[in-house]
RNA sequence: GGUGCCAUAGCUCAGUUGGUAGAGCACAGGACUGAAAAUCCUGGUGUCCCUGGUUCAAUUCCAGGUGGCACCA
């Protein structure tokens, strides 16, 4: 295989846009983002989008091309991913994948298995039923259903229960028949590069950066988007704190404090999802000779053993 | 300078009628297959300021020291 996908990734406020854009340089090539949430057009500031000028350097893909108001999920993103993918490969040898949502890398890299769709009426079911009759109660349902991934599920966590339940009823299978999990493989190649640096000076970085995006007018980015506060993309630190704060239930210092707070232990979980994957090379952002070096060598051993 | 109060986890503090201690926040670790910046789980991290004394035993009581705060000079 003579295509290459590389991807950069990390945590949040690590510096994963200017060095991606340097990289996206000098490799020629254009940039895939990766962000759950850079994917909504309406937010910028509190998701650090990339800037107009960093725009008009490199080609960027999936920044601004959804509104809060769509459904999304990482089984679009993944469609979406692939249909880019075949037209870029068309020019490029070699793309640039950049971002922080670990759940979305997978999806693109071919780690989540096929599952049909399903009725979003089925979820509002389930979900009315939790709320009102409580977790044992759909605990119950899917230990009925689906046996199997109820020994394996976190049962203290709706969410999962929820989606194992909404599949089952569905297609009328157990949700764990289809997790196969083998990888669904990919006709190009995948070179991860993952950012990290000591968790001190990762967490000045995140804290600096919400002061910068307050004096960027976070604040009233968030108001304006108030409206929408019941829309998933809205459920993001940043907003979330600042919503609190409209509702006069915390002050705004509080809610600084608290999108700084959340910033970090955000980054922590990205630093977790990602600890168990062997196929990442960790580099600290300012050695960007060695990342480079370690693209090409990866990519020519790729080539010679296709 | 004098008097009083205080000194316990990273921070704010509680507590031990003398048997080496616990809350909140901060923090640490983990899970994760179409909501993922979401959702969920686990964990107390400690020269109880220092030095003596009393005691079987002192973080706790006593004395002195050091530091902080308040008031008086």
């Amino acid at each position: 295989m003579n295509n290459t996908l590389v991807i950069l990734l990390g945590p949040t406020g690590i510096g994963k846009t200017d060095l991606g854009i340097d990289i996206a340089l000098y490799f020629n090539t254009e940039i895939i983002s990766c962000d759950s949430r850079q994917f909504y057009r309406e937010m910028s500031i509190g998701t650090a989008s990339p800037s107009n000028k960093q725009l008009k350097k490199v080609k960027h893909h999936f920044i601004n091309h959804i509104s809060v108001t769509d459904y999304y999920s990482a089984s679009r993103f993944e469609d979406d991913f692939m249909d880019l993918a075949k037209k870029l490969f068309a020019r490029y040898n070699i793309l640039l994948m950049v971002g922080g949502s670990g759940l979305y890398i997978d999806a693109a890299g071919g780690r989540i298995d096929k599952i049909p769709d399903v009725d979003p009426s089925v979820r509002e079911k389930y979900l009315e039923k939790f709320h009102n009759e409580g977790l044992e109660s759909i605990r119950a349902d899917l230990r009925l259903l689906d046996p199997y991934y109820y020994r394996i599920v976190d049962l203290k966590n709706p969410k999962r229960i929820i989606r194992a339940l909404e599949i089952c009823e569905t297609t009328g299978k157990p949700y764990s028949f289809f997790l196969q999990k083998k990888g669904k493989g990919r006709n190009f190649n995948i070179i991860k590069v993952g950012l990290t640096m000591d968790r001190q000076e990762l967490y000045r970085r995140i804290n600096e950066r919400v002061d910068r995006m307050i004096a960027e007018g976070l604040e009233e980015e968030a108001r304006e988007l108030l409206e929408y506060r019941n829309c998933n993309a809205l459920n993001t630190v940043g907003y979330k704190e600042m919503f609190s704060y409209f509702d006069g239930e915390i002050s705004r210092e509080k809610a600084i404090e608290l999108i700084k707070r959340n910033s970090r232990r955000y980054a922590k979980r990205q630093l977790t999802w990602w600890a168990r994957d062997d196929d990442i090379k960790w580099f600290h952002p300012q050695e960007k000779e060695g990342i480079i070096r370690h693209i090409e060598t990866v990519k020519r051993n790729d080539e010679e053993t296709k």
